[in-house]
DNA sequence: ATAATAACGAGA
DNA sequence: CTCGTTATTATC
């Protein structure tokens, strides 16, 4: 049967290799460990022209159709078997740059994942429709000069709220002037040179213009700058503050929730260079930026910075890889300070940027532990009006008086039970590698079996706790709750507001006189600052069975003691919290560079990361078992340790996981093996998957 | 998924 | 030994 002619070009029998470069190097959609590699195939003559670096594509590939991205054009293949054609070139839009392509395949072997997997969380899926939508260049940036004159460099220092280049330099105690090393990174970004910083936000600091400083300076030196916080509201504020300075056309605010058309469209601008700085979520973290200058990510011991998807990278991390392949300066800032943060500046990788120690107290409320004095209170964080101690019952009404809102900070709801020391209620703790002990077969019908370690299964036959030397054990519990109701009989005629906690979260509060109930994260900021702020999750926060609690709880609390105004205007912050614990004591000082070594110091003694490289290992016993087999000799093994049924598990398959660990030196080489022991199982179709995760930032 | 290839076994 | 069938393996 003949075809007819127009249909002729599509038999591929009658197809003609490319002139020049005819060899297309290919990453191909496939998430086999096996498979993790490019893959070459022809490029015919008719895709010679759209067939550039960066365009999606499909390929056959083991006999389907596979979508890819072309990594590059080769003039020859190293592969000596027939080449099958590029079958089709989806859009001659280059979505993925050679930078981004580095950084994915970079972050895929910090992981121990798969490229592929990466891919998919760095390019967003294609909106053909949108993708044809002529550009039109928003009317501000049509109007704004698209590159600012360069200032002079005297004129790099710290610029004012809303001071653009070219204003007259402002005074050396405000904004960045307050950090001794704060003017000396706003001109290594206006000189373009790849500063990393890690940055603690004085109290008070309004860290969105900072960050806007920041990017103004990167901007100003013709780079790019991507900026990355933990949730929307933050993006909301940071992109406000960033348009009003830097023009709104040169700002774009990149989040997921913007739905596929919207997300689609704002990163394309990204992508074809019309924005110099990108706000953003997490998923944002691999927007293709022009000419990077400035990375940053504010507060990176929010949980939210942790990708829940495979290889379950996070945000830091992603960013320290991408200073690298870009040649970008890297910036990590917070009021408080994560170990790992901490461990950039020991290490050298990073300059800190803090205030002086006087700058600090002229800028701190003052903070008081409410402990053991008020036992009840401490038990019952669920607050009874009635027992308000006195001290924080005079806090508020002092700040209600003087005209001033007031913060309480509450628990969230959902913690689940866990064993503490019945008489100090530190978590309880495996002797041998400082895992929380949990009672395992709950549900077995009533008998008691002694505790274990949740990690490396130990059995705990006679705890000691550590700290007070006791033997008894209890079940933390949280209660949550009525604390609204409650002060609202406190303070009659006072306004009571709920952010977060079931209510919806408030971005801000007007400045009157009135409570503002929040859950950690969901803390409304109040124009002029509040006047005091109650602490009330410290139990729940301190008790929960992470080695992380210290450092989050102080987190949690410095983000909100940092909405409040200044000891000397009479702000005060009331913890509850026993004033004896080292992150209490380091609110108190306002500390978070002293606990945050304190922190990692402690991290080091029990071999958890950051001072170690882990990984966490899941899967069926037999799978678990084959991976760790693969393991070199050297690499240390906690458990496996039968893991509890999640909902939609089958009741019948028994998961295990285990926990490795080495020397920070040998994690590439731990990556490394754990990728290759998936490959061998992928190329060996083992049924059952097995999860690697890469120093989890949660482990069960 | 699929195609190529290795392994296998029945009948000469 | 060949031929036809089935398991295995690589996947461009």
């Amino acid at each position: 049967m003949t075809r007819p002619v127009t249909r002729r070009r599509s038999s591929r029998g009658e197809w003609r290799l490319a002139a020049t470069l005819p060899v297309a190097r290919v990453a191909v959609d496939v998430a086999l460990a096996h498979l993790d590699r490019p893959f070459d195939y022809r490029v015919p003559e008719h895709l010679d022209a759209a067939a550039a670096p960066g365009v999606r594509l499909r390929v056959r590939f083991a006999g389907r159709l596979v979508d890819g991205f072309l990594l590059e054009r080769v003039a020859e293949s190293g592969h000596d078997g027939a080449l099958a054609w590029v079958e089709k070139v989806v859009s001659p839009e280059p979505v993925l740059t050679g930078e981004v392509a580095a950084l994915c395949r970079a972050v895929a072997d910090r992981y121990a994942g798969v490229l592929a997997d990466v891919l998919r969380l760095a390019v967003p899926p294609r909106h053909a429709r949108v993708e044809a939508e002529v550009p039109v260049p928003p009317l501000e940036a049509a109007m704004a000069p698209a590159v600012p004159p360069k200032p002079a460099a005297t004129e790099l220092v710290p610029p004012l709220e809303a001071a653009g280049p070219g204003r007259d330099a402002p005074p050396f105690d405000e904004g960045w002037g307050r950090y001794p090393r704060g003017p000396a990174l706003l001109e290594a970004l206006a000189g373009g040179r790849a500063a990393h910083a890690v940055w603690q936000a004085l109290p008070g600091e309004e860290w969105a213009q900072r960050l806007a400083d920041a990017a103004s300076a990167t901007a100003a030196a013709g780079r790019g700058a991507l900026l990355l916080v933990p949730d929307q509201r933050d993006v909301t504020a940071l992109h406000d503050v960033c348009a009003a300075r830097l023009g709104a056309g040169a700002v774009l605010a990149l989040t997921a929730e913007l739905g596929p058309a919207e997300r689609y469209r704002r990163w394309l601008a990204v992508r074809r260079g019309q924005v110099r700085v990108v706000v953003g979520t997490r998923s944002a973290v691999f927007a293709p930026v022009e000419r990077l200058g400035l990375l940053a990510v504010w507060d990176d011991g929010d949980d939210l910075h942790a990708e829940p998807r495979a290889p379950y990278p996070h945000v830091r991390d992603v960013l320290m890889l991408r200073a690298h392949t870009a040649g970008a300066a890297l910036l990590v800032g917070g009021y408080a300070r994560t170990a790992e943060a901490q461990l950039l500046v020991e290490s050298g990788w990073a300059r800190e940027v803090v205030a002086e120690r006087a700058t600090v107290r002229a800028a701190a409320p003052r903070v008081t532990a409410l402990g053991e004095s008020d036992e009840q209170l401490v038990r019952d964080p669920d607050l009874r009006a009635a027992r308000l101690p006195g001290v924080a019952f005079e806090a508020v009404r002092a700040a209600l008086a003087a005209g001033r809102p007031v913060l309480v900070q509450v628990p969230r709801s959902g913690y689940l039970p866990w064993l503490v020391c019945a008489a100090c209620r530190e978590t309880a703790r495996c002797r041998h590698c400082a895992g929380p002990l949990g009672l395992p077969g709950r549900g077995g019908g009533g008998e008691v079996s002694a505790p274990s370690c949740r990690w490396c299964g130990r059995v705990e036959p006679a705890f000691r706790c550590s700290g007070c030397g006791s033997r008894r054990l209890r079940a933390g519990v949280v209660g949550s709750g009525r604390t609204t109701e409650e002060l609202g009989r406190a303070f009659p005629g006072v306004t009571v507001r709920a952010s977060g906690g079931g209510a919806p979260v408030l971005a801000a509060v007007a400045g009157r006189p009135e409570l503002v109930v929040a859950t950690p994260g969901a803390e409304p900021t109040a124009p002029g600052g509040y006047g005091a702020a109650l602490l009330l999750d410290g139990w729940a926060l301190l008790t929960r069975p992470d080695l992380r609690v210290a450092e989050e709880a102080l987190r949690r609390w410095f983000g909100a003691a940092a909405l409040v105004v200044p000891a000397a205007v009479g702000g005060r912050v009331v913890v509850v919290a026993e004033a004896g614990l080292p992150g209490v004591q380091a609110l108190v000082r306002w500390d978070p560079v002293g606990h945050a070594a304190t922190e990692l110091a402690g991290r080091a003694e029990v071999g958890f990361p950051p001072a170690v490289r882990m990984a966490a290992v899941e899967g069926t016993a037999a799978a678990v078992a084959d991976v760790l087999s693969a393991l070199p000799v050297d690499v240390e093994v906690l458990g496996p340790v039968e893991l509890d049924d999640r909902p939609g598990d089958d009741p019948d398959v028994v998961r295990e996981r285990a926990l490795v660990r080495v020397p920070r030196a040998q994690g590439r080489v731990l990556a490394a093996a754990l990728a290759a022991a998936q490959a061998v199982r992928t190329a060996r179709k083992a049924p059952d998957p097995v999860r690697v995760r890469l120093d989890p930032v949660e482990i069960g």
